[in-house]
DNA sequence: AACGAATCCTGTGCGC
DNA sequence: TGCGCACAGGATTCGT
């Protein structure tokens, strides 16, 4: 469900409540998620641990705790982390609940259970970081790195942005959106683009990120920010689930195709 | 090495 | 109304 800036949507909302509890307990529910550490390692590792940061990196959250050891977060595609004040009857779907030392509770809810809940032990590094590219704000992210990366790879630039490697965070949604926003060809080889059209590709895509964060995300279908409300950014999409429908650029009714077995929205006039 | 495809799950919405 | 099928925002693993 959740690509970059949902992420970061809930970052945003728990960080400020949550950095300085602690953890008291943990309960983990009947069916595991693809990847998740046993209860008797949250319980080694995050119970009676403040909870010191609350970071980001590419889809992941970080929970570092006091001691060092850290709580690393995958929504895979209809995870949600929710808060709640009071204890209540909790939805269906739970799979993992963290109470605070204030009496609240950090619901971990996901439908198809393909998220990711793990504790890295202190000084310990999470080995599926190391496969995450660069974040899309960093200024280390460049069109001249983007070009030299991509020399003699004949790999589909919506693909491209998709795997993650180069730069982190990007899903489909996103990869649809900025790919439309600048002009690009979501088919056209890596190898085949100039500095300057990785300039303008990474241009659209930090433009349409913050957008996206500021909109509080987009619910498609699944996703919400920790207090349990949608995001507005899908009354943005120009491209994204839209086929058969208008181009808001050029009228042209958007095209739709699949590559690496996800939907790809386009329009073919603005995207030659 | 660098691709694409299959896979892990459950829920929803469509056509018949 | 019910059934079967296609599809869904991600990452990993396997085959070519």
């Amino acid at each position: 469900m959740p690509e970059l800036p949902e992420v970061e949507v809930i970052r945003r909302g728990l960080a400020p409540v949550l950095v300085g509890r602690s953890f008291i307990a943990v309960t983990t529910g009947p069916a595991r998620l693809r990847r998740q550490s046993s209860a008797v390692e949250f319980r080694r590792w995050v119970i009676r641990r403040r909870l010191q940061e609350l970071d980001r990196r590419g889809k992941y959250l970080l929970f570092r705790l006091e001691g060092g050891a850290t709580l690393l977060v995958h929504l895979g595609m209809t995870g949600r982390l929710l808060l709640q004040k009071k204890p209540g009857k909790p939805p269906a779907h739970v799979h993992l609940t963290f109470r605070l030392d204030d009496g609240s509770r950090l619901l971990y809810q996901d439908v198809r259970r393909f998220g990711q809940v793990l504790v890295f032990p202190p000084g310990e590094r999470p080995p599926p970081l190391d496969k995450v590219g660069l974040e899309p704000f960093s200024p280390g992210l460049t069109p001249d790195l983007l070009r030299q990366r991509t020399r003699k790879r004949k790999k589909p630039l919506k693909s491209f942005l998709l795997d993650g490697s180069a730069v982190a965070g990007i899903g489909n949604i996103y990869a649809c959106e900025i790919l439309h926003a600048a002009r690009l060809s979501p088919t056209c080889p890596v190898e085949r683009l100039s500095v300057e059209d990785w300039a303008r590709l990474l241009r659209e895509t930090r433009r349409i990120l913050r957008a996206a964060i500021r909109a509080g995300g987009t619910t498609v279908a699944d996703f919400l920010n920790s207090r349990g409300e949608t995001g507005l950014f899908q009354f943005d999409l120009a491209v994204y689930a839209r086929a058969g429908q208008p181009c808001r650029r050029c009228g042209n009714p958007v095209s739709r195709l699949s590559q690496a077995g996800r939907s790809t929205y386009f329009c073919a006039q603005c995207q030659g």
